[in-house]
Formats: C-alpha cells, structure tokens, sequence
DNA sequence: CGTTAGTTTGAGGCAGATCAACTTTGGTGG
DNA sequence: CCACCAAAGTTGATCTGCCTCAAACTAACG
C-alpha cells in the first residue's frame, strides 16, 4: 500500500490498544470506515451460527482492513479477532472518502489489492474441492509461517485457515516430523523442507 | 456498471460469435484486457490437474470478464468456457487502460465491484466448511434460478456452483421435488417454495 | 428416429470430522 | 523462582456424509 500518501492521516488518527482475541467488528456490523495495524496482527473470521470459524485473512504490521465493506458498500460480512496484541488506528468513512476522492493512485491501488485478493479467495476455495486436507494443510503451514514467521500459529488457526480440524493439523505435523520435513519447538514449528512439505 | 462510459468504445469494438462450451481463455494466460457479453452466459471455472471443475462465478448478458486479472496484473486464475451459444465483445489492455484513465468513477464502480464479488467468495467459502451439501445444493439452485431464469442449468454446473457432485443434485432435487418444493420440468426446473427449499 | 448428452437410482467405501481421555507447554502470581 | 493452571497439543477409536462407481433410463436436437 502506498505508505506516503496514508501517511499524513495516520500520524494524526489516535491508537488503540487490543488485547488478543479481542473483536474489532463483527459480521453485519455497519461499516466504519477502515482500519491501519500499526502492531501485532489481526484474522478475518466467518462464524456459523453453530460456532465453527473459518479463517479467511491475515492483516499484518502496516495492513488495513475493514476497506471491502466500505467500497463494497455493504455491511461487514466477517468478524476480525487480534491474533496477537495489537496497535491500530482507525480512519472514518469521511476521512477515507476524501482521501480517496483526492488520490485516483490510491484508489488503483486498492483496485489491484481486491482483485488479487478475489483471485487468492477464489483459489482457495477450489482447492477445498480438489485438494485432500494435508495438502491445504501444507499450503497454509507455508503461507503463514513464511509471510508471518514471527507468529506462532496454532494447530487451530492452522487448521481455520486451511479449511480442516485441529487434530488432522495435529496429525499432519506429527507425521512431517517423523520424516524430517519439519521439527517441533514446543508449541511453535520450524520447516526443513519446503518441497517435500508441498509434495505430501 | 456504468453503460454510458464503456458505451462509445463497445459500439466501435467488433462482435465475436462463441459456441457453447467454447473456452475463450485458460488459467495461466496472459491477461489480455477485458470482455464484455453481448448476449448468452459465460463461466468461470478452475480446473484441477484430475480435472475436477469449480464453478467460481457467472457473466450475464452486459457483464464484463477478464477485468479482474488485469487490474490484480497477473496472469488468468482461472478458465472462462461459454455456458450458452454466447457473443462477447474483447477490449484491448490499452483501450482499457485508457477508459480507466479518463474515468475515475467507472475505476470506483469496478471496485465496488470486485469488493463485492471478494465478499461473496469469502462467504461461499465459508459455506463450504460450515453448511451441508444439501443446504449449498439449495442456495445455488435459488441463486443460479432467480438471478439466470433463462437458463436450463444442469445438474453438473449446479453441483460445481455448490461445491458437490452432480449425483448429490439430482438426489436432492428428486427429494424436493416429492415434497413439492420444485417441479421438474424435463431437464429445467421451476421452484415452487423458496422459503422451504432453504429449511432443508 | 438415432445418437449423445444429461439424468436417475442404488450400492459401497473412505477421508476426515468428531468424540474422548490424557499430556505438555508456558505464562502468571504468590 | 517455583508451583500452579488454563490453554494448547497429542493420540486413538469411532462414525458418517458424501463421493465414486456402475448401470440403466430419457430428453432433446439434427
């Protein structure tokens, strides 16, 4: 995100502590504009009613989310949850609309990060219909640990954003370990090879 | 979208007579501007290597396709096949690139858009983890039926719109169709009770 | 009509969820 | 600094929703 141009409004705009596992917003909120990390990191969630999550995105240090409600101009469909503790800062609707209206880059920009965003959603939800759950399982241990090395992940978060249970992510691990493919660091992981982890 | 704007440049751009089942581009293509639909249905589809179909979104008459791989600047994610006998218009990258230029509002109603169709993915994906097939079956026929009426949908699209086999369709359509919730009508079908086709 | 794409129904199998019981980790406060 | 405890992880057993395979039927189009 071009950094020069938020930047102005960011200094000004006031933070706001969050402890984890704190919500921010949650589904069918009304949209507020949207939301800078300035620490920690945040997860996009869908709920069901019947209390299963699925983990649709990660905002990390110098992300923004809360912006697709606002250009979709739609009430939020999903609740974000602090991953870790965080910094954030918030920016309203009006606020956003006028740097918007005065930054046609900006609004490129946004352009360009939605659409590769629909095309990552789209992705992932092919490969809940041809992927078995180690190799999604695989995917996402790659994906978070290698954008978000400084997290450790649960078996839970793990297994949200992969779209498969806690213990099958349990399992999995276990499995790679015996084959030398990753190593175990109490609750965290480290992986030794990043070929014969995709090639489960 | 914005007719007015696209209009002077579609009316110069000349037709292309596409027959059903014809692809018009691959996953992994290069992006190559946009396409407009003049008459008939095209889909986007992902295709695993075992051949499997997703069914990720429809283009009705006077939408547009390819937008989204040119604006994320990657290659095509995914795989447009014509779902009827289909005329489609193609606009050049650069002819686009200019309208986009020029009209700051239609890059804003392309990006509510795309934030549209991110929320909706998301959601279609969550409801892959959380909902049964039968309740995906359900909402894909009142989606496909209400928003397409003119289309005889086969059961094969339906269950890759839905996430499922095109069997557990025709199962349960016949197990609505015996409590009087739709009404088969050779191969097209009509629905009778919305309300309870979602209780199933 | 003949052909092909689409539909129906049944039977069987299995990937992965769920349930359960136990162990380990790491933060907290005394 | 240690003891405690809640949160996270492990492992095994069971169960089931839905896919896959198979075989026969039927609509629609040239």
């Amino acid at each position: 995100m071009n950094e020069s141009i938020l930047n102005d409004i960011l200094v000004a705009a006031p933070s706001t502590t969050i402890k984890r596992a704190q919500i921010i917003y949650q589904e069918n909120d009304e949209s507020n504009g949207l939301y800078f990390v300035e620490k920690g990191m945040i997860g996009l969630f869908h709920i069901s009613e019947s209390g299963k999550e699925t983990f649709l995105r990660v905002f990390g240090e110098k992300a923004i989310f809360g912006h697709r409600s606002y250009l979709a101009e739609e009430n939020y469909h999903a609740t974000t949850i602090a991953l870790t503790e965080a910094k954030i800062k918030h920016i309203s609707s009006s606020s956003f609309e006028s740097i918007l209206a005065e930054n046609p880059s900006l609004v490129r920009q946004l352009l360009k990060k939605v659409s590769q965003d629909l095309g990552n959603a789209e992705i992932r939800m092919a490969g809940l219909q041809d992927k078995t759950t180690n190799q999604r399982i695989a995917e996402s241990m790659l994906f978070l640990k290698l954008k978000y090395p400084e997290k450790t992940w649960t078996r839970k978060e793990i297994g949200e954003y992969s779209g498969s249970s806690f213990e099958s992510v349990t399992r999995f691990m276990s499995l790679c370990e015996s084959e030398g493919i990753i190593k175990k660091l109490g609750r965290d992981f480290e992986i030794l090879d990043q070929e014969k982890l995709l090639n489960h």
